[in-house]
DNA sequence: GCTTTTCCAAGTCAGTTGTATTGAGAATAA
DNA sequence: TTATTCTCAATACAACTGACTTGGAAAAGC
């Protein structure tokens, strides 16, 4: 009946969604071809046609797995602290991962804003964008209710307006860290000034 | 010897790139094609080639008639003050025009983005996209810094740091309004929050 | 009047795009 | 073995891109 599967589906779809980054980092997304990204990949253009059926199906599916890995890496960083974090260490460490401070994180954010751009004009892809920032939110907002519980925090801060600064300001240092208008130790100076003024001791 | 112009070629060259922001707002900077903006402006190709010469010439006129006029808007804006405004109603006021609160307002935050993602990728326009940057944080800085001077802002704040903060709470707060993420009063009310801890009474 | 310059419409060109089609090779199940 | 399904390379295709050329119309200077 059915024949099994003499290649991994999925293993070869992530590679050429890698394949696609490395093209959108250096050019842009709308600068990568189906052809580009095939070559890129090392295969056909043929072979690339098999595994997606179509262009917005390989974007969507690329976007999703960058995702994925963003989320995985940021996990795995705040449990490679020692004991239980505090709230303002996982607010730290969390900004501090998603900011492009390093070359492959400076790859994963041009990709984002790639598709962020193509989102502002894209039915499709905005739904897929959109849908990571109430999480986010949600959980920054978590972490400042916990540092008011835990007195760190004054409590007339509100954490959701709160969760919403933080978000918008690493948003923006994640801009002129790109546009290298601001420096890596800058950047991470003002992050940790303004995480003092909202965790008063 | 010279005969006198029949027509005001920046006049032109104006409505051309007010075509090329409607076209680029509907569907990127990207997806404008040279056919697409002589149609939208109501011209033919051979017209608007004519004005210039190529792309990349009309791409980086229509970014500095861009950045003009916004500077143009913030201007008045300030004027528009009964007496002279205190260094937080010039923050304010000036961040408030910067962000996409109406639909005018929206389209040019659209282009500029369209713009930036095409900086990060093209030597020629990255000079434009970076060099607003630096002055823009001077202005901001001087803003704080008499703030201080009037002692509504606390000493113990550098208003180089608190310049770039603005600018980036600026950046992020644009892109999440124009992903309808959070709505204009929220973000003013961010900005008035954020401004409420920097100018201490 | 005539000449010169500006202006602009139509068409051509080579190149690229995403998609569709065709058919051959390979591996498994019967 | 044979049949079936998976895999994928090659090609074709229509649409579109930016750049370029040609030729003529309109207005100003002589």
């Amino acid at each position: 009946m059915s024949v099994p599967k003499r290649v991994d589906h999925e293993e070869r779809r992530r590679a050429i969604a890698e394949a696609l980054w490395r093209i959108a980092c250096a050019r842009g997304l709308d600068g990568a071809s189906l052809r580009d990204v095939a070559a890129e990949a090392g295969i056909s253009l043929g072979q690339l046609q098999h595994y997606f059926s179509s262009k917005d199906e390989m974007l969507v599916f690329a976007l999703k797995y960058l995702g994925g890995l963003a989320e995985e890496r940021i996990r795995a960083r705040l449990l490679g602290f020692a004991g239980p974090p505090s709230p303002r260490d996982v607010l730290r460490e969390t900004v501090m991962e998603m900011l492009p401070l390093d070359d492959a994180s400076r790859t994963g954010n041009l990709v984002q804003i790639a598709y962020f751009v193509r989102a502002l004009h894209d039915e499709r892809l905005r739904e897929h964008a959109k849908e990571g920032v109430p999480a986010l939110r949600a959980f920054f907002a978590d972490q400042v209710r916990a540092g008011i519980a835990r007195g760190e925090v004054d409590s007339s801060r509100a954490p959701e307006a709160e969760a919403m600064l933080l978000i918008a300001l690493t948003d923006g240092l994640t801009t002129y860290l790109l546009l290298e208008a601001c420096g890596p130790e800058e950047a991470a100076a003002l992050l940790d000034g303004h995480l003092d003024r909202l965790f008063t001791p």
